[in-house]
RNA sequence: GCUGGGGUAGUGAAGCGGUCAAACACUGCAGACUGUAAAUCUGCCGGCUUCGGCCUUCGUAGGUUCGAAUCCUACCCCCAGCACCA
């Protein structure tokens, strides 16, 4: 299929300013700009980075900037308060490993990393009214959703730095296009405003006329919230913050209404494979194959064939499919690095029997009160059995080690271990 | 700079001297039912607890009071309007 078919069926187009699709089909540069507010990207930026994998994947040269300038201002879209600015040593390093990141997302494929901090920083305050400042009209700057939503008497201000962020964006995608004839801009579609920016003033600096692609934002169907957006929930694409396997298990829970969205928006799978899965999946839903796919898929592409692999056989472990008595050296390995492990002692005696004190230690539960609780409500199973006792039992323990689980899906489990 | 309004838990938002760890809504977490789904219903949602209570929170710092989120003082921050405006 073509690359514009393919994106428009996927849905990933929303604004545009091409006017047919087809101009997609003929490959050229684009870049794509990442917030390096924090130092790993979560699956919020998945969708667009994926998007930008397609697009090389159909032939186009990709830039990819790492927003060191822009972090250091923050970007309003999407915020309804200011943000605090981050320092400046923090967003280096979390560049570095967004970078990182983004090297591991596009193994093999070809891409220019850049950061917008190496322009900014010899940029004159003067030069930049002139330059960049002279073309935008406050009219319409004021105009701006972010900008309107922010002023007036239930607004929560805005300041002067995030007001210019729009122009500093617009100006990134004027170095860009002047140093790699880039042509597209791609982002999600709270950055539409701001992509704009950058075509118009390029219109008036350059006389090209460059476009900018944005699709839209993923909510979930049913409750429509954004996707990836909870702070306490966040997965992030770093396996130190969030294992393959606990990535793996995200992916299997997704609800069946979401499902075929996710297969388009976030494989690389083609149209009649997904047209297949979906068609299997209604006949049986309740086996949930879409979601085993999409998870297997996803985790995949974000931590690679390996990782994919020892998440999806932890997950036996975890499911009780094959119990942890059975287990082989190998594969304790493996589940040693996929989820927590807590030591409580050693077999011969001097060992902790608290099951609140390896919920908390394990970070199942947040502080003692809240593993109470968990027992309490009958949240907590140990190899996959729910129990309220408090205390460990010798019997528990198989081999010296048993799995606990907080809540009935599998994501929240760890393995407990006597020496 | 002046005038007015405001800063309360993850968010929105009540409370305006004691009955306030703080209504309510949303988010979140858990249980039941299911399919590791959705919907629905139920419980929880600052920390610690020998489950009797104890401790720390209502922008910051002081003060008044037997007692303060609630009153006073100073400071910081936000919003609106006015003034100023190269």
């Amino acid at each position: 299929m073509r690359l514009s078919k393919d994106l428009a069926w996927r849905g990933l187009i929303k604004d545009k300013t091409f006017t047919d699709n087809s101009w997609l089909d003929e490959p050229k540069t684009f870049y794509h700009g990442i917030d390096a507010s924090t130092d790993s990207m979560t699956i919020g930026n998945l969708a667009a980075m994926i998007l930008a994998r397609r697009l090389i994947d159909g032939g186009w040269q990709a830039v990819l900037l790492a927003g060191g300038a822009t972090s250091l201002i923050g970007d309003p879209g999407g915020k309804t308060e200011e943000r605090d600015l981050a320092p400046r040593e923090e967003i280096q390093k979390n560049i570095k490993a967004i970078k990182r990141q983004i090297n591991r997302l596009f193994s093999g494929k070809e891409f220019i990393p850049v950061d917008n901090y190496d322009w900014f920083k010899n940029v004159r305050y003067l030069d930049f009214l002139r330059e960049v400042g002279k073309s935008f009209s406050m009219t319409e700057l004021m105009q701006r959703d972010f900008v309107v939503e922010r002023m007036g008497e239930s607004g929560s201000g805005i300041s002067y730095a995030e007001f210019s962020y729009s122009l500093v964006q617009g100006y990134d995608y004027w170095q860009l296009y002047k140093m790699h004839k880039t042509e597209l801009q791609i982002g999600g579609s709270d950055q539409w405003g701001n992509m704009l920016s950058g075509v118009s003033l390029i219109r008036k600096k350059e006389g090209k006329e460059v476009h900018a692609l944005s699709m839209p934002l993923v909510v979930n169907k049913t409750t429509g919230a954004k996707f990836g957006k909870s702070e306490t929930g966040a997965i992030w694409l770093d396996p130190a913050k969030t294992s393959p396997t606990q990535f793996y298990q995200f992916w299997i829970n997704i609800d069946d209404a979401d499902v075929e969205d996710y297969l388009k928006i976030f494989t690389l799978l083609p149209k009649e494979k997904i047209d297949q899965i979906m068609a299997d999946h209604k006949v049986d839903s309740a086996k949930r194959n879409a979601q085993k796919i999409l998870a297997e898929e996803v985790t995949k592409l974000v931590h690679g064939e390996a990782q994919s692999g020892s998440a999806t056989g932890v997950t036996k472990y975890l499911t009780g499919q094959v119990s942890i008595t059975d287990a082989t050296d190998e594969d304790m390995e493996m589940i040693r690095k996929e989820v927590p492990v807590v030591n409580i002692g050693n077999r011969s005696g001097g060992w902790d029997p608290s099951v609140v004190g390896a919920l908390v230690t394990s970070r199942l539960a947040s502080s003692n009160s809240d593993a109470r609780r968990l027992l309490e409500s009958g949240a907590v199973y140990i190899n996959g059995q729910q129990t309220s006792k408090d205390k460990f039992e010798e019997s528990d323990f198989k081999n010296g080690r048993l799995l606990l689980r907080r809540g009935k899906a599998y994501k929240d489990s760890a393995l407990i271990e006597l020496e």
